[in-house]
Formats: structure tokens, C-alpha cells, sequence
DNA sequence: CCTACCGATCGGTAGG
DNA sequence: CCTACCGATCGGTAGG
């Protein structure tokens, strides 16, 4: 049992972990990889310098768990809204979607980690830059494939290639969540997400 | 006379100046503000870093001035492309944000400084995160004012609100422009836009 | 997982 | 008393 916890030598090890990575998405999120500290984070966890350089010896460490974190976070979000099977069920993938967009306003931890982190990433030599570009391209695989089971069944109103509303869906969505981040009244990230998807596959609304 | 380059006591100040703001371009682009360090742009522009601290006595200085740089830029930009009067011409107006567009997929720079940084900025204690807000707020304004007068004009083809298009537009530019600088080849940032623009105002593809 | 540190470099400032 | 810098170094702190 690798996931196992409250027993055996892994155990406390384990809680530390969870606690590093908890205060990495704090730290990260204020200042990005190059901002923060590992002396910061290492105090939002409450544990020592050393106690942290044991489980992470390098910084770039502490971001890879953090977004690997993240990555788990988010497939298990998709696997509640039983979104995970976009050949078969496009639609159910979409609903899926918005329903993880709009859960995502409630609890903006991990968002606001992935608005600074995604920015600084675009730099190539930025340690996060392969996980971004391989995430951005999964991503893109996705909605692809949602896209185009939904042309199959007469469900897409587009003259658009199901590619490129497939980059779309994915930029729209990025570029909304920093929108709001500068303006939570202003922006109505799931609304309009909602309203582009809708616009595409109109039978969406009912 | 303000702007005098060439002669005058300060000719040789605003040449270090412009020479500055270009380093501080590659350098904010590559790591965002807090990875950047005053002693690489210095070297970067050819003086000591004792003749930078005499121009930009604070790192976030140096930040306002490069940002003011882009603003004086993006506004140039859209002068060149006769696209500065959104209500007597929205049509005009966003077919010469296309062509900006277009322009910034050839020389990046300001492109890559610009996304690296507004990721960072998301966060409230960014020295550039009011900058970012007003930014977004303003071209929100803009894109606005165009569509509701192309709804005037019977020009606009969509359910959607002019203001939450504005916000969408906006999104979708910054969104595809992150992704594009991880995938060059998988992303046509002009193509997307104008497919999006064109479903929204078809008289956009006449 | 702690205390005690290193070589190097950080942003910022001294006198001239 | 101003500008445009220079070489050297400050006290503190970074990753390791």
C-alpha cells in the first residue's frame, strides 16, 4: 500500500511532505519559483532548513512536487465530475470542465500557483517550462478529442477546426483566471467559459 | 523641447536610458522581476552597476520603466495600425489589433517579457500588479466600447454581452500568446484570434 | 531532522 | 551645487 498513511516508517515522512508541499503552493503562488525561499518554506511548514533540503535537496525539487501535486489534484476534480472520457462522453467532458472552473474559484489556492508560476514558465530555461509545454499539449489532446466526438455527432457549431477550438478553450480559460485574479468583481471566469463552450455546442445549455 | 535626443545635458542620459530598458526587457523576460538582478542588467547595457543605481535607484524602477516602455510601444502599435478610435471605428479598430497581433509574433521580446511578467504580477504584492489591473481594466474599456458599436451597427453576431466579449477577447489573446511561447509550431496566435473575432463580427472576413 | 557553517551573491550605499 | 558615473564594500541572506 504505497498510498498507505498513519503507520510505518514512511509514515511521518509522508505528513512532512504534505506540509511542504501545502506551504510551496502558498510561497509560489506570492512570488513564483525565483521569488521564493526555501528558508520561507521551510518556516511555513514548520520545519528547519535542513529538515527541508532532506526532503527536497534542491528548490527545484519542491516545484516539481508541488505541481506534480496539482496535476493529481486536477485529475481527481475531472474523475468527480466523471469527465474523464472525452471520445465517448464529449459532452460529459465539458460539463466536467465548467463544473472543475467553477470549484476552482472556491478554493484559489492552487490557482493563483498555477497564473505565476504558468507566466514565469513561458521562459525556456525556467525548470517548469517542460511540465507546461507537455501540459499545455495533453491539454490540447483533450479537447481535441472532445471536439471532434462532438462534430461526429452533429453536436459542433463552428466553422472552426476542432484543433484550434481546442487551443482555444484552453487559452480562454488561462487567460480569464488571471483577468480575475486582478479583478474578482469584474471577471466571471465559469460565465464566460461557459458562454464560448455554449456558443460552439449549443446543446450545452439545455 | 521634452523629447530632444542628441544634444543638451541630458542627450547622453537618454541614451543609457533606452539602453537600460532593453536589457531590462531580456533580462525580466527570462526570469520575471524577482529572478532578474540589477548587477546582470547593468552588465547587460554596458555600465557599472553603480551608474544604474544613479538612473533607478530601486529594482522596481527599473520595472515601471520598461512597463512604461511597452505601453508607449503598444500604443505606437495601434496608432501605425489606425486602430485608436473604437467607437466611430470598431471595425477598424479590430482589424488593427489583428495586425498588432501579427506584428508581436515577430519580434517577441516584448511578447515574452510581457507574459513572464503579467504571471508574476497576479499576485497583490507584485511591485507591477496595479499596473497589470489598470491595464486590463482599460483595454476591457476598449474592447467594450467596440463591441457595442458594432452591436450598433448591426454588425455583431453573438448572444453574448459587448463587455463580457471584451473580457473574453482580452483572455484569449493572452491565453493563446502563453501557450504559443511553449509551442511555436502547435499554436497560431493571429489564426485563433481571427477565428474568434470572425464568429463574433462576420463583417470582420469581407 | 538540528546546529553550525561555506563560498558566492543579493539589493543597496559609502566616499570621491 | 549639479550631472553622471566609478571602484570598493556595506550588512544580510541566498542555495547548498
Amino acid at each position: 500500500m504505497a498510498s498507505g498513511a498513519g503507520r510505518g516508517p514512511y509514515a511521518k515522512s509522508a505528513a512532512v511532505r504534505r506540509r511542504v508541499v501545502e506551504a510551496c503552493v502558498e510561497a509560489f503562488a506570492r512570488t513564483g519559483f525565483y521569488g521564493a525561499t526555501m528558508k520561507d518554506i521551510a518556516g511555513r511548514a514548520g520545519i528547519s532548513y535542513t529538515g527541508l533540503m532532506h526532503h527536497f535537496p534542491r528548490k527545484e525539487d519542491l516545484l516539481l512536487a508541488v505541481l506534480e501535486f496539482r496535476s493529481e489534484q486536477s485529475a481527481r476534480l475531472l474523475e468527480a465530475a466523471d469527465a474523464r472520457d472525452p471520445a465517448e462522453h464529449p459532452l460529459r467532458a465539458l460539463r466536467g470542465i465548467l463544473a472543475v472552473t467553477a470549484d476552482n474559484a472556491l478554493r484559489p489556492g492552487l490557482l493563483e500557483l498555477h497564473c505565476v508560476v504558468a507566466g514565469e514558465a513561458t521562459s525556456p530555461e525556467h525548470p517548469a517550462h517542460s511540465y507546461y509545454t507537455d501540459r499545455y499539449r495533453k491539454q490540447r489532446w483533450f479537447f481535441t478529442t472532445v471536439f471532434t466526438a462532438l462534430a461526429e455527432r452533429g453536436q459542433l457549431r463552428s466553422q472552426v477546426a476542432p484543433a484550434t477550438l481546442a487551443t482555444m478553450t484552453i487559452a480562454l480559460r488561462n487567460g480569464l483566471q488571471n483577468q480575475w485574479l486582478h479583478d474578482r468583481e469584474a471577471v466571471d471566469v465559469e460565465g464566460a467559459m461557459r458562454a464560448f463552450l455554449t456558443s460552439v455546442v449549443p446543446v450545452l445549455a439545455e
